[in-house]
This record gives C-alpha cells, structure tokens and sequence, in this order.
DNA sequence: GTAATATCTATAGTCACTAGAGGTTGGGAA
DNA sequence: TTCCCAACCTCTAGTGACTATAGATATTAC
C-alpha cells in the first residue's frame, strides 16, 4: 500500500494533480486508511505511469480516458488505439510544421536587427506589418 | 472612426478578444459614441494587427506589451526588442525539438499496432510501460 | 417607425492544473 | 508514551488567454 506522497515521488506526478486526476475520473478512487488517508494499490503505480506517458506525449485527459476505457475490455479491436494515436501524431506533425514557419521567421526578424534605435528597429517594424511575411501563419 | 466589429472583421481579431485586450491594457481605451459604444481611430487596425501578429507568432501578451512600451519610446535602442525576439526563438526550437522526438515515437507506437485485440496492442502496451522508449521525454 | 443587427456591461465558464487556508493524521525520536 | 512535524485531508480560489451567456441599449437599413 502506497500514500499519495509515495505515489507521487514514484511516477513524477504532483500530489495535487493525483487528487484531481482521481476527481476526473482518470483513476479510481482508492482504499483510505483508518484516518482517512489514501493508500493506493501497487498497481495505480502502472496505471498513473500510463497517464503521466501519455500526458508527457500531450495526449489530451479525455483521449487519455477513451484508451483506458479501451484497455478494460481487452477483448475488443485495438484499431481505436491505434486510431487516437494516429490522430495525435496528425496534430503534432502540423504543429512541428508551424513552428519551423515561426523559426524561420524569427531568425529572420531578429537577424536583421541594427541595434541602434527602435524607430529604425526591424523586430518593431515587422512585427506591425504583416505584409513584410514571406509566408502565412 | 471605426466600430468595434468592423475593427474585428479587418483584422480578425474577436470583438470579445479585442475588449479583453482593451481590459489587459494592451490596447488604449478608445472614444465613445453618443451612444456609449467604441469608435476607433484607423490607427488602431495597425496595432491591432501588430498585437495579433505577435500573438499568432506564440508572443505572450505579456512580452507585447513589453514591445508596445519599447516601441512609443522610438530614441530607446531597440536591443531589447530583439532580446524578446531570440529569446522566443529559442522557445520556438526548444518546442520542435521536443515535438519531434514526440512524433519518433508517436510513429514507432501506432506502426506496430496488428489491430486485432487490445489484450495484444502496442499503443497500450507501450504507454503503459515507460521502458518501452527509446528516449526520454 | 420598425425590425434586425450590433453593441454594451457584467458575470461565469473553459482547460488542466496549481496554490492556499485551516484542520487532521502518521511515524520517528526523546 | 508523548511530542512534534511533515504529510495528509477538504474546500475554495487563482492561473492565462480567452470564450460564452444574459439582459439591456444603440445603430442602421428599409
């Protein structure tokens, strides 16, 4: 039996946040102690590991709940898994995407810069006029 | 004199995002009508536009406004305009390189997937099992 | 003049947590 | 065994950057 602190130190997850996963519905309410204290099962180890996994990928609480609900009944086609994983790796390569135009434009912007007076400052300048973009965001 | 719709519609700015800015401080209060609504000057579509801009770059509000305050000061050298600029620049690439090892094994995760049962899937599997990675995140 | 649309303020909701107040429990040292 | 302090409890409020709603008033087109 674990305590929430013990819990804690062991996946990386914040106290608090072990609570409000728990108010969330993401884990399950656990045994208390005679104190009313949480004591928690080796196994929520497994399960917070898989959330916090998960959440590290930026996978969403809700998309998170779905694949837990999928892992219950062990039964059923994984292809919806599958199906979130894809999903997800869908808008992380068009973030990637968008971030490389913004790089590319921030080096731009900062490498012109003189330096000497923000009336003349190309960081300014650009910023105001959007038109000064060699491409879209 | 422009109406805060038509303000919002030339520059895409939510007319409820506009009077959030207002509130911030990120933009002056601006004249009333007799009728107590605001009147813009033109002059406002062109910060308007610098604040989105800048908001659409991933610039917080707060840096902004930091922009805003160097850029009235037009004989201020520009240096820490810049500062703000590398200084999300190497956000931006802190993001994509962390996003990119994220994909590597967003990849890795739903190519192994056979799609038959979730007791067999390695979506599951491996978000459950943090030793399964090649890397750290 | 009337009807439709736009605007006003003020308040509450969103997401995923985080922080704090004020009180109780658990476990090791004296 | 008693004491102490860290860890724990619940409940409430705060964060950031908006977004949404309600109910009232203004503007505009016909």
């Amino acid at each position: 039996m674990l305590s929430i602190g013990q819990l804690s130190k062991q996946t990386g997850v914040k106290v608090t946040t072990i609570r409000y996963y728990e108010q969330q519905g993401l884990i399950a309410p656990p045994h208390r102690s005679d104190g009313n204290q949480r004591r928690y099962e080796p196994d929520t180890l497994k399960q917070l590991r898989f959330i916090k996994h998960a959440r590290d990928l930026g996978i969403s609480p809700d998309a998170i709940a779905q694949l837990i609900d999928l892992s219950t009944d062990t039964d059923k086609p994984c292809s919806a898994a599958d199906e979130i994983a894809r999903q997800h790796l869908k808008t992380i390569q068009d973030k990637i995407a968008c971030l490389q135009r913004l790089e590319k434009e921030l080096i731009r912007i900062s490498s012109k810069c003189t330096g000497k007076r923000v009336g003349e400052c190309y960081v300014i300048q650009s910023l105001s006029d959007h038109g000064l973009c060699f491409e879209e965001h």
